[in-house]
DNA sequence: CTGTTAGCGCATTCAC
DNA sequence: GTGAATGCGCTAACAG
């Protein structure tokens, strides 16, 4: 068709319609001035040849790119899902694109594929999972781009990068004293292995705040975020009695644990054992679950991030804590009665 | 840095190591030669400037690009989001760019929203989600990108797209046959409202080969493809005695169904209610579920799109039609003893 | 092996 | 309002 490339350019529709490249360029341009019969002849010629104009071509002009790198490790994981599809969905009624990386793919060379995401101009890159080293922070901000940094941890120190955290010292207090008025006595904190993130928080704030009141706690903490991991928790921890309450810092881990209790270990939730999570995923609200769980709301979480993604590029760093909520459903005990305790 | 632009460009590290910029374009070009010492003086400035080549611009010599857009719906779907992880890490393996599309934030004007994505000159679509206009495949071939089209409906006609398909008729007649094995003689399947894909040929084979077997089928057919239909499908097909089999055409659908059945319609499953799902995602496994489910592969899925992404762009579209396999758990009765049926 | 030149597709001056 | 010329950052074909 076009006889030089595979695709057909502003110049093969000029020729069509008859006019010069710039008057093209002009009809696709938002503030320019072409004349309407100029404007229709242009318009008819690229139907016919279906032509698009060239983005990647035309960010060659422009400050800034319409495209927001996002970065998860997990995409199946239940919230993050949830996360992703509340994202791109929000990205897209912006006009602006959303380029997936998987890390999960990309073995011992993440780093390097981190950084190849700002080879596409990124005006931002978020993160859902993994950490941001510094070297990567630094290369975004000499690329003019935009870090968001979602649930991670704080950059070293001076790095900048957009911080938005659900409220975790706050969620893991809430799971530790919903445990405690359920009458637990005796309980474990379910952690991947990950050493980093959000999920340390929370298990060390339920971890002192159980300690606050006396109350032992037992830490699992190998494997990665996932179900499994909660799978083999609950099998380790509830292979002899005693532990009468678990928190899964993640729902997908409570999940695990839940389920495992029930099917495998012969535990009745929430009689003879409370579980309570942390993210509040869709799925936890199913019937066969009925998670308590602290939820993050993921409204709030998106707006946020676009609010981020608005941020000019020499803006100061944002800082932005989510609160979170305790959303009761039927895994945890209503009250105090097997162990006759007040209940604070 | 630079003076004249956010982005540091080659002639910046140029200058910085004393070189022309077509030397530091040799050094970042795989089949390039350039001299040793040069390349170290070479990296070295684009360490400390941070520059990194931008792909946009170079991409504009090249015949076609490393992205790839992935276009999808219901993106919190435990099976849709599965395939995405895998889709996005089999990506990122082979060096490519997952630019991802959610057409569910983008309201009556999805199709112009697609057509961006050849904006930004994709080297082929994948749509997981949602129909293929014919107009949209046009434009494709007319910039030389291919449609993956992954359990969508055929094309018009003559329009060249490739077709990975789960085979839907056999996974219909599985489904039917299990539930008759069981015991099933009055049965429902429950489909969404949508009218296109794959699921529809799931839902026919599957009557098809009840009704010569001679068991009555109730179609309901209402909702988007989502859990929530299940739970109402379950409410309404449950709501007197008689059904004694349902058949989800999607795993999110049957579990809305199988935990709707248990938790509100009083219904023992698989006792007094079998229940079968299609595609068996990661949540149907877990043991609060069980669900027996027509499997399809999601290594096959992902591998057979690969070829297709792999295809030269002039290639004759392909057509995959990938098997599918039953898996047994605990959602269906083990064998006819209700109903003193001989099993087959 | 290196630097110079041209051109990818586009937007944006500048004349007319 | 329109066309010709320039430059965005890069690669490739050319000469030295």
């Amino acid at each position: 068709m076009t006889g030089r490339s595979r695709f057909v350019s502003a110049a093969d529709v000029a020729e069509r319609a008859g006019v010069s490249r710039s008057a093209v360029s002009r009809a696709y341009t938002p503030g320019a001035h072409v004349s309407a019969e100029t404007r229709r002849r242009i318009y008819a010629a690229a139907e016919e040849l279906g032509y698009r104009v060239n983005r990647l071509a035309r960010s060659l002009h422009q400050p800034r790119s319409d495209l927001v790198g996002v970065v998860g490790a997990n995409l199946a994981n239940p919230y993050i899902s949830a996360q992703l599809a509340a994202l791109s969905a929000a990205l897209q009624r912006r006009r602006l694109q959303c380029l997936l990386l998987n890390t999960a793919g990309s073995g011992p060379g993440a780093q390097e594929d981190l950084a190849r995401l700002l080879d596409y101009r990124v005006r931002t890159v978020v993160l859902l999972s993994g950490a941001a080293p510094d070297a990567l922070i630094r290369l975004c901000a000499q690329n003019g781009a935009r870090m968001v940094l979602i649930n991670r941890p704080a950059p070293p120190e001076g790095a900048a990068a957009d911080l938005i955290l659900a409220d975790s010292a706050e969620g893991g207090r809430l799971a530790a004293a919903r445990l405690r008025a359920a009458g637990c006595r005796n309980v474990a904190v379910v952690i991947s292995a990950s050493r980093t993130s959000a999920k340390l928080d929370r298990a060390r704030a339920f971890a002192e705040d159980m300690a606050r009141h006396g109350v032992p706690v037992t830490r699992w903490a190998k494997g990665e975020n996932s179900y499994q991991t909660g799978v083999e928790a609950a099998r380790a921890l509830l292979a002899r009695p005693g532990i009468d309450g678990i928190f899964g810092v993640t729902d997908e881990i409570a999940l695990g644990v839940l389920n495992t209790a029930r099917a495998e270990m012969g535990r009745r939730v929430p009689d003879d054992l409370s579980v309570i999570g942390f993210d509040d995923a869709p799925v936890s609200a199913w019937a066969s679950h009925g998670l308590t769980t602290v939820a993050q709301s993921l409204e709030a979480l998106t707006a946020a991030t676009l609010e981020a993604i608005d941020c000019a590029p020499e803006a100061p760093p944002l800082h932005l804590r989510l609160p979170v909520a305790l959303v009761e459903r039927s895994s945890v005990a209503l009250a105090a009665h097997r162990h006759d305790v007040i209940v604070p």
